[in-house]
DNA sequence: CTGCCAGAGCTTTTT
DNA sequence: GCTCTGGCAG
């Protein structure tokens, strides 16, 4: 089958697609067409004779990678395209630490281990330390666990972290840093891998051996990595290890959109892909600005939000499809009526789309509870996207252990959550248990066999599974004759699509022959709650929309505090982030594109409706490129003659003594009256000497300081945003 | 020691 | 609303 390049292609695509010698960076906007390129290229290249598995595609996800292959397939007809490596990060890093495990010395594959099983280690560290005993406001391990992962993620010690992150949490510094040590300690005695450990064990790999680092490096002539704007310090330092050492020009094609960028919060770091023509001085930069997905009317709205970015790559998007129906902003009286009204625009659009072309997004899971009643409510079914994950559900993770376990004895989170099926054992008994199992003592074990009728089967189940090689299927059978009736038990209300949910791993498990990867798998890549189960509106969260597309796309609570989130007004580059966020969910959007901000919000402090403002996102949207309308009380929504209009303070805004005028931008010089504050300042701190002075901030502009709070922290009142609490290094106090 | 209850506190995003 | 923790009874 002939490729016809030029007929295919656009010129910047054609450009990507024929420079295979040498560092490419392609800066690919938002619906450009990037997959396409990136198929063409690996099509390309087979044409030329590469050999499919001398190429690796780094890819987010497997979901994507797939998808890639699947279409090169289609593109070259039948081929040996399959062989192509690729994967993810971590996934690739698995393989090739399973493949080199005794370099490491690793007896065999450390299992790995997902959020949960972190938590669970941490939680044993906390008891082994004695730590945060009888008090609430010691940090849970769920908050350490994140944390740690951010330190390493971020390549900054755990002290910077909770200085920058959690400054309320540094009292506690010396107990945390030694949590992680003792966490650190117990991964390494089970035998246990986090998701980091992966990234950071290849380095070690590749960079403490040199012929290993030879060996793979000479068994990839080309690499390409997609969402490269995602990849954190190592990531970049890995990639750069796959290639020859002292090549000054390797095949890489990072391929990414600076624009895109929304994982800064796991360690992602933009500068990798802005400094990457500094990396490799002889990259060639080719940027992809012809956008195929969607209408001009909303590109003409996604350009107005990547004027406000700074530190980007300058590029405009611009199609050839026009269409008579601009974006649209709609304010809702409450969240509830915005759900209310977020149906009811479905039940229209679906007269013209299908449902599968139809998208609410927004920026935190739990924001989609209200909707998810409403579509409910009227019959229309949607499926989320972000939640849950297959392997994420109790009844998978309790099945997966016994594998583990049948693996790597030391497995410690895995012996819990087994045994912890069985009734009348707790966390300390099966801790006992599992010291003794460790040391197969014999006489504990024997009693208490004979305490717990189930805890005889589990054992032997796991002797079975130790002592007989099984393949995954088989060895899953064997498990699920305990399982079965265990889950009847402990879920009486779904234990049906609980087993549903199991008939479909052993059906997985049936495709595998070796029980390792097929635990690797599962714990990287695990696979989409596959539900081909007709059509459905998509619910995600805008990071799990990443890549996606659809003919309509709803946002909603575009509001302060929400999207953004609230959690990143106090730092110029986290909110930097957010409007990213916001430049993703709307480039998502093929043919419509509708905003959603809501004007008041429960609140369940005060039990009532609390207003909120509208999202400075919207703010910043000029009215030429989007059509503003208002919800009525009566019902209905009516259309205003311009944005102004939405900003004029409503009647409960003046009862919170916001201060009056809503279009402050931070360059504005406001001179900000005194006000009493919403929230009465914390007792004690009211005699401050910084009380009454000004002082400014990077994103509210100028500022009355009301109150110090805690002992990094001011409580602030910006005209035109409101009280906020703001951390010292973020604000400029302007001498009194 | 487990399992249950009540009350406090809190809510980002993911490999 | 939901999860986690501490307190308490069996």
């Amino acid at each position: 089958m002939h490729i016809t390049y030029q007929a295919d292609l656009n010129p910047a695509q054609l450009e990507a697609v024929t420079t295979v010698d040498g560092p490419v960076l392609v800066i690919a906007g938002a619906g450009s067409g990037k997959t396409r390129t990136i198929v063409y290229r690996l099509a390309h290249l087979v044409e030329r004779g590469v050999r499919p598995e001398e190429i690796l595609l780094l890819t987010f996800t497997r979901k994507a990678s797939n998808q890639m292959l699947e279409r090169v397939q289609h593109v070259l007809g039948h081929s040996r395209l399959g062989a192509v490596r690729g994967g993810t990060f971590h996934g690739f890093a698995y393989s090739l630490l399973k493949q080199y495990a005794t370099v490491l010395g690793f007896e065999r594959g450390a299992s790995i281990m997902d959020r949960a099983d972190a938590e669970e280690i941490f939680g044993q560290a906390k008891d082994r330390l004695d730590l945060g005993r009888k008090d609430r406001k010691f940090p849970k391990r769920s908050t350490i666990a994140s944390l740690w992962s951010k330190s390493r993620n971020k390549e900054l010690s755990l002290a910077q972290v909770l200085h920058q992150d959690a400054y309320h949490l540094k009292v506690y510094e010396d107990d945390l840093i030694r949590w992680c040590e003792e966490y650190g300690r117990i991964k390494q005695e089970c035998g246990l891998m986090d998701y980091d450990d992966l990234l950071f064990l290849l380095e070690r790999l590749l960079s403490e051996h040199p012929y290993v680092r030879e060996a793979v490096s000479a068994s990839l002539s080309h690499i390409m990595v997609d969402e490269y704007q995602d990849t954190n310090l190592v990531q970049a330092r890995l990639v750069h290890l796959l290639t020859q050492p002292d090549d000054p020009a390797p095949n890489i094609m990072a391929v990414g959109d600076d624009a895109q960028s929304i994982y800064a919060f796991r360690g992602a770091n933009v500068r990798n892909i802005l400094d990457f023509p500094k990396m490799y001085p002889q990259a060639r930069l080719i940027k992809l600005e012809r956008n195929y997905r969607s209408t001009q009317p909303i590109l003409h709205l996604t350009n107005a939000v990547l004027k406000n970015f700074t530190d980007t790559f300058a590029k405009e998007l611009y199609s050839d499809r026009d269409s008579e129906h601009n974006p649209e902003h709609i304010a809702t009286i409450s969240d509830r009526t915005q759900a209310r009204l977020v149906a009811e625009t479905i039940r229209e659009l679906a007269d013209t789309y299908a449902l599968n072309e139809i998208a609410v997004l927004f920026r935190a899971g739990y924001q989609s509870y209200h909707v998810e009643v409403e579509l409910t409510k009227s019959g229309l079914a949607f499926r989320k996207y972000g939640g849950i994950k297959f392997a994420d559900a109790a009844h998978i993770k309790d099945v997966l252990a016994c594998l583990r376990i049948s693996q790597n004895m030391a497995d410690f989170p895995a012996w819990q959550r087994i045994l912890r099926t069985v009734p009348g054992i707790g966390p300390k008994t099966a801790q006992k248990i599992f010291q003794a199992a460790m040391i197969n003592d014999q006489t504990f074990l024997l009693a208490q066999r004979r305490k717990h009728a189930n805890l005889n089967e589990v054992l032997d189940i796991l002797d079975t599974l130790r002592t007989q090689t099984m393949r995954p299927g088989t060895a899953i059978g064997v498990i699920l004759e305990y399982y079965l009736p265990v889950l009847r038990e402990t879920y009486p209300d779904d234990y049906p699509r609980r087993e549903a949910g199991l008939e479909e791993l052993v059906q997985i498990a049936l495709s595998y022959d070796d029980m390792t990867s097929f635990l690797g798998d599962l714990s990287l890549d695990s696979p989409e709650a596959e539900e081909a189960s007709g059509q459905a509106i998509t619910l995600s969260t805008v990071h799990s929309a990443k890549g996606l597309e659809w003919d309509a796309v709803l946002v909603i609570d575009l509001v302060e505090e929400r999207f953004p989130s609230r959690h990143a007004l106090n730092d110029a580059g986290d909110f930097a982030e957010e409007r990213r966020l916001f430049y993703v969910a709307c480039t998502r959007a093929r043919e419509r594109l509708i905003l959603f901000s809501p004007e008041s919000i429960y609140s369940r402090e005060c039990g009532c409706p609390m207003p909120v403002r509208v999202s400075p996102f919207i703010e910043e949207i000029p009215d030429s490129v989007v059509a503003a309308f208002r919800e009525q009380i009566g019902g209905g929504v009516g259309r205003r003659s311009s944005m102004q209009a939405m900003s004029a303070p409503s009647p409960q805004r003046e009862l919170r003594e916001y201060e009056a005028p809503q279009e402050v931008r931070p360059q504005e010089q406001m001179p900000a009256r005194s006000s009493r504050a919403v929230d009465t300042p914390t007792p004690g701190s009211g005699q401050t000497p910084v009380q009454g002075t000004y002082c400014r901030h990077k994103i509210f502009g100028r500022g009355k300081v009301v109150s110090r709070v805690e002992p990094n922290k001011y409580k602030i009142n910006f005209p035109g945003f409101g009280l906020k609490l703001i951390i010292e290094d973020f604000v400029e106090l302007e001498q009194p």
